[in-house]
Order: C-alpha cells, then sequence, then structure tokens
DNA sequence: TTAATTCTGGACAGATTAGTCCGGAATCAC
DNA sequence: GTGATTCCGGACTAATCTGTCCAGAATTAA
C-alpha cells in the first residue's frame, strides 16, 4: 500500500510540549516549532493541522500526565496524607530537576485566562480531574485520623490546587528546591 | 518654547500593562497598544523607546504598584497577623472584581521564566521587597503571639508568596471570590 | 513494476509585525 | 508673528509570520 508514517508523533508533540510551555503560543513560531520537533513543514500540517490544534493537543496531553504523574505518586504512599506530601516532593523534584522549569498547564491560563473558551475547558477538565482526586484522598485521609475535622474537604483541594500552582510559579521565577520543599511542607501543615 | 506633552503617560502606560497583562508581551501587537493607549504611534516611540522598553516600564509600574497595595492594606489592620489576612482579603476582592483577573508580575513569570535576565530581575526586586515586608509582619506576629514559636519566618514569607501567586492563576482561571477567600484563609491557618 | 503514501526541502503568497519617516496642524514661550 | 516642540495620521520598509503548494526521493504492498 503505502509508505507508513517514519517519525514518532508523540515525541514530536513532546518536543512542542517544551517550546509552547517555555514560550507560551504567541512566543513560539512554526519554524522554531519544525526545528525542535525535526519534521518537516509539511508533516506538522497533515499530523497536527495547524499551529492552534498542535496547541491545543501539546497541552492536552501535558495536563492528562502531569495530573496523572501527581495521582500516581499521591497513591504510592503508605497513608493518604503521606500521599498528598510525597506527591508535592515528587512535583517539585522533576520540577527542580530540569534546568528551565515551567508548566504548560499554568502558562495557558497565565496567556489566555478564559478568552479562549476551547484553552479553557481542557484547563478547567484536568484541574476538575485533579480536585476529584484530592477530595479523594483528603476524605481518606480525614477517615484516617490523619486530618482535622475541621478542615473543610473541597476547600483544601482547592488550596492545594492553589499550592501546587503557587508552586510552579515560584520554580519558574527561580526558587531552589529547599525553599519549593519548606513552603509544601508547610501548606500541608493547615491541614492538620 | 514648545508645545507640551498633551496625553498622559501614566495613564497611557496603565492602558499598556493592561494589555500586556491580559495577552503577554508576544500576544500584544503595537497596532492594540496604539489603540488602547490612545496615542499615536510616533508618541509611544518618542515617549517609551520600543515595544519592550514599554513593556519594561509597565512590569516595574506594575509590580511596585502591586507590592505597595499589598503591603499597604497589610499595614493598616490591627493586628500583624490580621494585616495579612487583610492584605490577601483586599487582593481578592480587587482581582474578582475585574471582569478578567490577571496579573502583569505573574504573566511575565510564565512568559519568560529566567531566560530574559532584565525581565527577571524586576521580578526578583518585587519578590524581594514583599518578602522583606512579609517577614517583618511575621516577626511581629510572632513577637505578639499571634503566630507558632515553631513557624520560620522566612519559609513562611515564602509560602504567603507562593499562595499569593497561586491565588492570582486560581482567580485567572475563572475561581470564584468565596473559593479564593476560603483557599486564603486555609492558608493562613498554618501559620497558627 | 506499479500504485499509494510519506518524507524532505524549498518556494511561495498574503498577512502581520516592529520600527522609521514625513507632512501638516496645534500649542506653547518669546 | 516666530521658532520650537508635540501632536496625529498615514505611508513606508524590511522582516517575520502562518499556511499552502510543488518536485522529487523514499518506502511499502500488491
Amino acid at each position: 500500500m503505502a509508505r507508513p508514517k517514519e517519525f514518532d508523533g508523540e515525541a514530536a508533540l513532546g518536543a512542542a510540549i517544551a517550546l509552547f510551555s517555555q514560550h507560551g503560543f504567541e512566543g513560539t513560531s512554526t519554524e522554531a516549532l519544525l526545528r525542535a520537533m525535526k519534521i518537516s513543514r509539511q508533516s506538522l500540517y497533515d499530523t497536527f493541522g495547524d499551529k492552534r490544534q498542535l496547541y491545543l493537543a501539546a497541552l492536552r496531553r501535558y495536563n492528562q500526565e502531569n495530573v496523572a504523574d501527581f495521582v500516581r505518586a499521591m497513591m504510592a504512599a503508605p497513608t493518604p496524607l503521606t500521599g498528598v506530601e510525597y506527591a508535592f516532593m515528587a512535583f517539585i523534584a522533576k520540577a527542580v530537576a530540569s534546568d528551565h522549569p515551567s508548566c504548560l498547564g499554568v502558562s495557558a491560563i497565565c496567556e489566555f485566562g478564559r478568552a479562549d473558551a476551547e484553552i479553557a475547558s481542557i484547563g478547567d477538565a484536568s484541574a476538575h480531574t485533579l480536585a476529584q482526586a484530592l477530595k479523594t484522598q483528603l476524605t481518606a485521609a480525614r477517615a484516617a485520623g490523619e486530618m482535622g475535622t475541621d478542615v473543610d474537604v473541597p476547600t483544601a483541594a482547592a488550596f492545594l490546587g492553589a499550592t501546587l500552582a503557587g508552586l510552579k510559579v515560584s520554580a519558574r521565577a527561580g526558587a531552589d528546591a529547599d525553599t519549593l520543599r519548606r513552603v509544601a511542607r508547610l501548606a500541608l501543615k493547615s491541614l492538620k
């Protein structure tokens, strides 16, 4: 029949994620994308449609993986509340390992706010998934007696989401690992 | 001698701040700036240099005012720790009053990270000013017995800065005022 | 071999970008 | 009035942007 696709679409998308999260949508040119993704112009348009659709695909995959990583780390710990702490520490370790920490999800929120409905809904979806996982975990933490009964679970979930965003911004601004870890531990103190 | 400047440079800069914080540096065209600032092309280049210098001026003024507002609200309260709470509530009230909440400081961090030294140093300066004010306030809070003696002041200051950033991202993502207030109050709980 | 498909590289168009320049009107001090 | 300066609007350049298109080579199955 025909010649099959040669390049790895997922790897190319990963390169696009890296570029978009460093420079934003408007700050990333198609030319730069072609170089980073190591595909030709035609391949990009054939495979992903256009720059916007590529951005949407990148944002979707990044957000899904990001939330999945967090939840996976959270589940792996021995108790619910230590799971939350583990997840934060794993996130910080990953962020600091990168020489230029950045989050495409936060970048998209900052660049577009709620002005672009499609982009906003992608962010909403992953925020909702994360919030649900956190609420489940916090409910379990309360049942296990790890958490104060005076703490409202939905509020705590929203607080942890905001804390995560705050840590991402701090990391991108140049905060060192120790500071980030201390900040995260102090945040968790409010749940006890 | 000569005809004096007619337009209000500070007001024009305010319009530039609004536009840059909504769309970022790359997402804001000079054409859009001219319309919003209500000045002619020549006036913009004569007065501000170029687009980048205008952005730097906007970022400087925004960050200074932002920190000054926070510190002013913090000082106005009856006790140190309630001052921190007042400052957060005042910030939330202002953010929610805007139909499209945004922070140019956070936007600059997300768009440029530490890739642009001049932009990064502007962010560093205001972060340092805010941190110093917070440390002073928290030290006073500890002395007044409002805060637990086990809380490390520099860590708490970094935590409050990260919380502020997290609230800004949450507000831009569409969080309602009640959620933001509950999150802020929960954050402050960790200091007691 | 042939047909179908994907690849690369480059050319290309049309729009938009940042920044410069000019002409003429307006406003001030002298 | 005169000169100096600032205003505006628009023309303008040169570069860059996104997206389309084409030619030719490569790779697969029938």
